[in-house]
DNA sequence: CTCAAATTGAACCAGTTGGAACATTTCGTC
DNA sequence: GACGAAATGTTCCAACTGGTTCAATTTGAG
């Protein structure tokens, strides 16, 4: 009572976009830190410039916020993926890059990490209704796959390599690395995740993988 | 109303361990399958013998009996190492078989796979104060730990191996391959978890780990 | 017989989602 | 500049869910 006795009117920007992307954001920091059920809606609007109210106007319920989080978070991943130019580089080389981006990229983005581990526990159900987070996907495999034809053709390469199953292995380490930090750091301490050992875990893993990559 | 017209007095027999269980049996099945805040006590009083009353009478409240769920993991999990006879073993060959396990026995433990998820989501609160979770794998990683001592000084290993790094190999493709399995196969079709696939990650596992063993 | 432990069914209460109702402002367009 | 549709804010709350606890009974050991 008695907070509007001033004259100023509050005012705002109609910026319907800003206003989504803000939702959006507050929502996957929401999501990651606490989980789907866990996660509130009234805290998700508490941590925005706008209202509950524009949460249900624009994404309808939970779920569909979920959902759109969920997919934000993929799009923003695989857009700094895209921007490795790797086409141009020699096989070898572009595989140890992407290797090593997607080492320090999941290391720098836990939150994606963590709604991908949420997802996990869900089921994939809301990634599964999803096609436009596939397509994204799909399309990370197939610049892999280039990868793997080219460094065949030019046989420094093993042939018949599997690109879903080289991308396999980069994600479980780069994963794992972020994913089990907690309970692996509870259980036998933070030597691992300090800057050494991340860096000699990093230069392992982009190891392991060209090894695979080139021998059977 | 008018349930208890008979005179058959309901009559239980008192068997508090078995009781306890019960609950933390389908406790763990529960937490596995919903998350911490997406497991309904409610639930988990369904699918026991007995009542939701039960289970606070035992363990306090849900948190309790999360914890309680956690460490019945834990230890199943471990118990199962242990049975391992790995300490007469050439080293080489200890080392394939502990890959090798640990392959296999995640992915025959899914649920335990995922409360370490869910442990994971919520930071490690729980792992973190349970002194007895701590112990077992203290005592699972000096097993690897002499295993790494055995093959240094037969010279089949290289000097300074770190168990702790090369649980976190281990680790890392087991779990993923268990973990992310429901996004994976969402992306990118469920091939990787037929049979064959399966086999042929499982040698590339032993293989990678032991290769890393080997050389620098 | 007595009493503590075990067990039960039902009630309680706090928090959450989803939304209703109403008021106000912005902004494109005619 | 007027108008209407879209965007935003505020407040309130109904319905429900879900975690937690109370009151009362049954069991079994000494």
């Amino acid at each position: 009572m008695a907070t509007d006795t001033q004259d100023e009117k509050r005012s705002w920007k109609q910026d319907p976009e800003a206003v989504q992307r803000d939702i959006l954001n507050v929502a996957v920091a929401e999501f990651a830190e606490h989980g789907l059920s866990g996660a509130r809606v009234d805290n998700i609007a508490a941590r925005t410039r706008t209202s509950k109210r524009m949460i249900y106007y624009y994404y309808g319920d939970k779920q569909g916020l979920y959902t759109r989080a969920l997919e934000a978070c993929y799009k923003k991943v695989r857009e700094g993926e895209a921007a490795l130019e790797l086409d141009h580089l020699p096989p070898a080389e572009a595989l140890e890059r992407l290797v090593a981006f997607t080492f320090d990229h999941h290391r720098n983005h836990p939150d994606f990490i963590r709604m991908v581990m949420i997802e996990n526990i869900h089921h994939a159900d809301a990634l599964a209704a999803s096609a436009a987070i596939r397509d994204l996907n799909v399309a990370a495999i197939e610049k892999l796959r280039d990868i793997c034809n080219r460094g065949e053709a030019e046989g420094v390469f093993r042939p018949g390599l599997d690109p879903v199953a080289l991308h396999w292995q980069i994600s479980a380490a780069s994963f794992f690395n972020v994913s089990n930090r907690p309970t692996f750091s509870a259980l036998f301490g933070s030597a691992m995740f300090d800057e050494a050992s991340q860096a000699r875990l990093r230069a392992q893993t982009v190891e392991s993988i060209l090894a695979i990559a080139r021998r059977t």
